[in-house]
Order: structure tokens, then C-alpha cells, then sequence
DNA sequence: GAGTGGTCTAGACCACAAC
DNA sequence: TTGTGGTCTAGACCACTCG
């Protein structure tokens, strides 16, 4: 039994009228949030294929233009994923290219290595004012925080320090991780069922400190790229705080400005 | 009188018949093609208004739809901008959103600063292999080299080593940078007919040298972000090759990864 | 062949801007 | 009032995938 109402008439023409509704927003924006909704509950999971445009069309009473429309948006957004003959999926990061989306990392020169991922500590802790603040909590709150190393083809090149709320995360281990295979958000989103959907990140170079310059196996106060990062999950809401020291001595951060 | 054909009948329903061509390409694509061309040529230039849809649907023969499908995908890549009511217009760097575009600096903390740009130096010279390979020019062949420092409320935090081929350029001069008010693109823009349209840029962290110490004030050897930048114009062709090293003491880098 | 997304059309009407 | 882009519809047909 669908949970949630699966026609919008009652919503249909309301810009219609003397004055223009100052909420007003077009059907097709009105059936993305109800796609939206579906995905944030988990009623369609990632990998998985969504009903196809005309099922939605009649299910929610609009025209197949309509559906196509909101659909359109979210695959620019890396929410779904259109394959033509098949159907509508939702997004997932076990799918590789939403690996490189979310790690800008290339070698400055040669080909493509596989990326490998170590984790060194995982502990919980209470919350700072800085975490609380970029996560949205109370200082105190329950955090679980990973350390991990990112290697390519057996090289260091990053260490990371990941902080995690437990309000949503519950006690991650380093069990947990070990045994995962595949990316960390892939391992967010099937064991957590947490879909990371954007980022924010912010870059500066900063000299190495002590452990990290032995980690990356580079010298004391040498220049590493710093990259914290914000991660958000649906509704724009903050899930992952993290810090990352990149050795670019052998690769650089990409980026495409459009 | 119109430079190139108005009409596509020719083209259309070349996707029918027996096998799929292999160099099919749908009609809204068509259309932008030949959009496309137009703004190459300079028919029409930037921050003028394009004819409307239904002229262009009228002058290419096709349905105003088809020619809305071009235009929603040239606007998606910021080379046109919608306005209701008023038309479709051609994408100018004089427009300062297109400036937060290609300048991904923000202060640490605090609101939006003006930056401004400080002209050094401007020399002709020969490109070297690294510079000929980034802008796929013959190695001897003239360029100009910009030297540059960007100020953000006055103080210094990145310092520009820019490079512009002289087959497109011709003879810059430090007299016209300092002369121009505006970004370098809007000046590019304006006194050159060209437009940047993308741009490529790797990242890494480097101890600062004796010179970019001094004019950034910061300590020779302290890390400095490294941005080495490749800007295209129409047709993926490269035009610009720049390398700038930031202090990122009191400001970031600041990236959306979607 | 059946089902999916992809393209194209034609027409209606709405929202916005400018005269 | 006119012209622009923005939305919505209904229907036709094409391209791709799979059984």
C-alpha cells in the first residue's frame, strides 16, 4: 500500500487566480518532490528501478511531458540515472563513476590507478564546536571518527579524518570497515542506508604536521593540500564532516569550471 | 543577409531507414550546432539577445519545442542565459556571476570581498614545450606572458603567471591591463572577441618561492596552492594557460562536487 | 513483440517585462 | 497590449533492451 498520495489534483492550477501564489512552484517541481520523498524514505533504493515515466504519469495524473520533466532534473542532479530501453534507477555509489565525482585525485602523469582505501583508527567521541557546528549538532553529541589512509597502486597519498554523527551513524567500527569492500559511501549506504548526494569542500595548502608527514612518508612541514569536506545527504542535511591531507607530489586535485 | 543556411530540411529523419547512422544526431542537437556557430562566428556577441524560439523555430523549420531543447541545454552549460519576458541573451563575463565561476576564492571567514586585479609585468616571448603542449601551439611560436597580483581588500593573495597565444592575442600590453576595468576575461571579451567558455584546473600544494614569498608577504618555503588553469573557447579550443599561486591563509578554495 | 526512454510536433495557456 | 520565455498536454514515432 503506497504510503503517500499518488495524485496531485488538489495541487494542479493553483497559480491560477488574481493574485500569483507567492509559493507557487510547477507541477513538474511538485512531482520531483514527491520523487524526492520516495528515495528519502528508502522506498526505492539505490541500484533500483523507479516505475517507468508513463506508470508515473497515470499514478500521479499528470502528462508523461510532466514526469519526464522532473525526472530530467534529477538526472542532471546525479539523483537518477536514465538508461534508455531499460528504465529510471536511482543513483548509487557502487556505480564507479560516482567514485571519481566525489575524489577529484589524478596522477600527474599516466594513466588511471585503483584507488585503495585503509583504515587506521575508528573511535566515538563527543562532538566539538567545530564538528557540532558543520554537522548541525550540539557540542557533546555522540560522533564516531575514522582515520584512514587512501593509497594508489600501494602509495600514500592521503590521510583523512572522518567524523561522523551517531545520531545517525550508531557506532561504526574498524571492524566494520575493514571488512567492507568498496568506496566509504558505498559502505554508508549499504550498511547505513545513507545516501551522500553533494558535497562542499574547501581547499588550502598547510604544512605537514608530524604524523600525518610520516603517514604520506614526506618531510615535516612540506606542503600538503587540505581538503575539508561537508557531505550532504537529502534535504541538504550535513552528514559528513571530513579533513583530508593530500601528498601532491605525484597528484594533483582536478577540477572543471563550467 | 544570413551567412550560413536557415533550414535544416536536409537533415531531417536521417536517424530512419535500415541501420542507425553512426553519426546520428537529434534535431534540438542540430539546432545547437548551428547556434553554436553562430556565436562563434559572432553574429551574435555576448550580453546581446538571440532571436526568440518561435523565430527560431520559424527560420531553422522545426517546432518551437525542438529549438527550446537547444537552448535549455546551451543555457545548462552557461553560454546563454534566460530571462522571462525579455528573451535569451549571449553569456558575458562582464556579467559578475560569470566571475565566481572562474574564481573559486572565498575568505575564511567573513562576507564577499572585492577583488582587484594588479598588472606587473607584460612581456612578448617564445612558448617553451610545456606552454606549446598546453595550448597546442608549435614550440617558438609568439606568446605573451601576463604577470599579475589579486588583491582582496587590499591585501595580496594570488599571484598570476598567465599566458596567451600571440596568433590570438596579437601584442598585449601593460598599458591596456591597467587601462581596462574589469575582470581579464571581460577584458579578453571586450578587446579581443574572445570568450572563455570552460576551463580545466589541477591542484597542488607548494612551498613558495623567493618571489611569490615576497609579493604574497608570506615566508619564502610556506605552502602556497598551486592552480595551474587551462581555459577553452568555442570548440574546445585552448586560449589560455595560467598558473596562480594562492595564499590561502585567510582565504579557501571553495569547490561544489555534485 | 513488448516495454522502456528519447525525440518531435502542435496547440493552449500562464508568468513576466516593456511599452 | 504585445512579445518573450515557462508550463502542460496529447499523440506520434524512433531507438534501445530483453525475452
Amino acid at each position: 500500500m503506497p504510503v503517500m498520495p499518488d495524485s496531485i489534483d488538489s495541487l494542479k492550477g493553483v497559480s491560477s487566480g488574481a493574485a500569483s501564489s507567492p509559493t507557487f512552484s510547477p507541477l513538474y517541481r511538485q512531482i520531483k518532490s514527491l520523487l524526492l520523498q520516495r528515495l528519502e524514505s528508502g522506498e526505492w533504493r539505490p541500484g533500483e528501478a523507479i516505475p517507468s515515466e508513463s506508470e508515473l504519469a497515470t499514478r500521479f495524473n499528470v502528462s508523461q511531458g510532466t514526469v519526464r520533466k522532473a525526472i530530467d532534473e534529477m538526472a542532471a542532479e546525479n539523483l537518477l540515472i536514465r538508461r534508455q530501453g531499460k528504465g529510471t534507477f536511482v543513483a548509487s555509489h557502487d556505480d564507479p563513476r560516482a567514485f571519481f565525482r566525489f575524489l577529484r585525485l589524478v596522477p600527474l602523469s599516466g594513466g588511471i590507478e585503483q584507488a585503495q582505501s585503509v583504515p587506521l583508527e575508528c573511535w566515538r567521541a563527543k562532538a566539538g564546536p567545530e564538528v557540532a557546528r558543520m554537522l548541525e549538532l550540539n557540542i557533546g553529541d555522540p560522533i564516531n571518527i575514522v582515520r584512514r589512509l587512501l593509497q594508489f597502486a600501494g602509495k600514500p597519498v592521503v590521510v583523512d579524518e572522518i567524523y561522523l554523527p551517531g545520531s545517525i551513524f550508531g557506532t561504526v567500527t574498524l571492524e566494520m570497515l575493514r571488512d567492507y569492500q568498496g568506496s566509504l559511501y558505498s559502505f554508508f549506504e549499504n550498511r547505513f542506508g545513507i545516501r551522500m548526494i553533494r558535497a562542499e569542500e574547501r581547499l588550502r595548502a598547510v604544512p605537514a604536521d608530524r604524523a600525518s608527514a610520516e603517514l604520506l612518508r614526506v618531510a615535516e612541514g612540506s606542503p600538503l593540500l587540505s581538503v575539508e569536506r561537508v557531505s550532504f545527504s537529502y534535504g541538504d542535511k550535513p552528514v559528513e564532516w571530513r579533513r583530508g591531507l593530500y601528498s601532491t607530489n605525484e597528484h594533483c586535485y582536478f577540477n572543471e569550471l563550467g
